[in-house]
RNA sequence: GUGGCUGUAGCUCAGUCGGUAGAGUCCCGGAUUGUGAUUCCGGUUGUCGCGGGUUCGAGCCCCGUCAGCCACCCCA
């Protein structure tokens, strides 16, 4: 046991019964995306580093502090990647995806920030994006609300909030952030030292200080929808009325500011009150000038993310929809070892007719041989021996069928189905 | 990056005042002369996270370190 390998702090194993629900989610979500006619994109896991300073922003947190940065061995700077939109513009820029035309993508993946871990937070940590390009108006942004609200319906998640926001245009939002500036300056020796700090990184963020005596700065302090010009005012009430009339329950949360610098005009946010303090289930928004500037034409888009972790925790504490893998039809035990080459045979013979078959190895009595196979959950444990004909055991019931092997994969498709008994 | 709590068998945990470590579970074997769930009997589990210090003696006390959890911060 010395000198054992630890894994990389904050990246954990996903063990079989985990990888069980992640690919039911998995599956569910490729079923919505499709259904909205969205297509999978895959790029890399690594980029190089200035992608990211160039879209995140060189002052958030995340390009500042928790970016996996590395030099390549020709001296270049290469970074995990810590999002996925970055990436996804880029390979769409390259490969020529937004040159006059409309793409729905999506994609899924790990992606790395150097945080420290807890609940709902890891190093390596899962997505599922779904990017929209080429569409300027609110009605693709109501799209991915419904599509997101869908795919709760279908993996049957209940009780997450929407709230809802409009950043408006870079320049309104700058026209706001230099009001608050300006406001928060004025009343600075009243402000806490963590709001100080965000004074000068991300002052909308100051909004969101859990500090208490702030109350009354935060209060009386500009608002946001005051900033917006006319066409995001619009924009932004033509989202609302048609969620509205489409069933979506959401807030309109003037404080809903997103980290990242590229999101303009329309933002929301999923959440739960049972994830602790990483409520965010599902975040995105639009980022229309984003395309243009990573050196592409000026294509309008929109985008959210859905982290695996929180979602998987939701399931796993309320959630109907973890996937079982499929049982086994059989297990395969041997009477004797110079029956295993004809046990080998049956096996192959049964795979071929898409039967899931366990075959034993590894030797030990019968008695143990039949006690893996129930251990197994497989419907049956299949006998052979060498000289007598295969028994069939359904293992629920005890009840013990022999029969000639070239029966056997018929019994099976009767007697083993996953639905019955 | 900051703070609080926690690290003992594969897993869940007990371990009193400092005196060289225990239970359940799991796994293996047997009762059952080749037939699995229960029951009964027997058996293996360990650098007490790691390194140092105090002590005649440390799982227990002290320091450091690593990891986990929760919160701050940040975000999916």
């Amino acid at each position: 046991m010395t000198g054992r390998v630890q894994a990389v702090r904050g990246m954990n194993d996903l063990l079989p019964e985990t990888v069980d629900t992640w690919q039911g989610v998995e599956r569910s979500a490729r079923e919505v995306f499709g259904q909205y006619g969205y297509r999978e994109i895959r790029f890399p896991l690594v980029e190089k580093t200035e992608l990211y300073a160039r879209s995140i922003g060189e002052a958030t947190d995340i390009v500042e502090k928790e970016m996996y940065s590395f030099q390549d061995r020709n001296g270049e700077s290469l970074t995990l990647r810590p999002e996925g939109t970055a990436g996804c513009v880029r390979a769409g820029i390259e490969n020529g995806l937004f040159y006059n035309q409309v793409q729905r993508l999506w994609y899924a993946g790990p992606m790395f920030r150097h945080e420290r871990p807890q609940k709902g937070r890891y190093r390596q940590f899962h997505q599922i994006g779904v990017e929209a390009y080429g569409m300027p108006g609110p009605d693709i942004d109501i799209e991915l609300i419904l599509l997101t609200a869908r795919l709760w319906r279908v993996l049957g998640l209940k009780g997450l909030r929407l709230d809802l926001n409009s950043l408006g245009t870079p320049e309104s939002r700058a026209g706001y952030r230099s009001a608050l500036i300006d406001y928060l300056s004025m009343r600075r020796h009243e402000l806490d030292e963590d709001s100080l700090r965000r004074l000068s990184t991300n002052p909308l963020r100051v909004l969101d200080s859990k500090n208490p005596s702030l109350r009354d700065v935060i209060e009386q302090a500009p608002e946001l929808p005051a900033f917006l010009d006319e066409e995001s005012r619009t924009h932004f009430a033509a989202v609302q009325s048609c969620l509205a009339d489409a069933g979506v329950k959401f807030v309109v949360n003037p404080r809903l500011v997103r980290g990242l610098d590229y999101y303009n005009r329309t933002v929301f946010e999923w959440t739960s009150d049972r994830l602790g303090a990483q409520a965010a289930v599902c975040a995105g928004g639009r980022y229309d000038g984003l395309v243009q500037q990573l050196g592409g034409d000026d294509v309008p888009a929109v985008g959210f993310a859905i982290g695996m972790e929180r979602l998987v925790e939701l399931l796993r504490v309320d959630g109907e929809a973890a996937d079982a893998h499929p049982r086994l039809h059989a297990y395969m035990v041997t009477a004797d070892p110079s029956a295993t080459c004809s046990a080998i045979r049956l096996a192959e013979e049964l795979r071929g007719r898409s039967l899931r078959v366990l075959l034993h190895c590894g030797g030990g009595s019968l008695k143990s041989q039949l006690r893996r196979a129930d251990r197994s959950g497989a419907h049956c444990a299949i006998l052979v021996s060498k000289e007598m004909p295969v028994a069939v055991k359904m293992l629920a019931t005890g009840t013990q069928t022999e029969m000639e092997r070239s029966a056997v994969g018929d019994y099976l498709q009767l007697h083993c189905s996953d639905h019955g008994s």
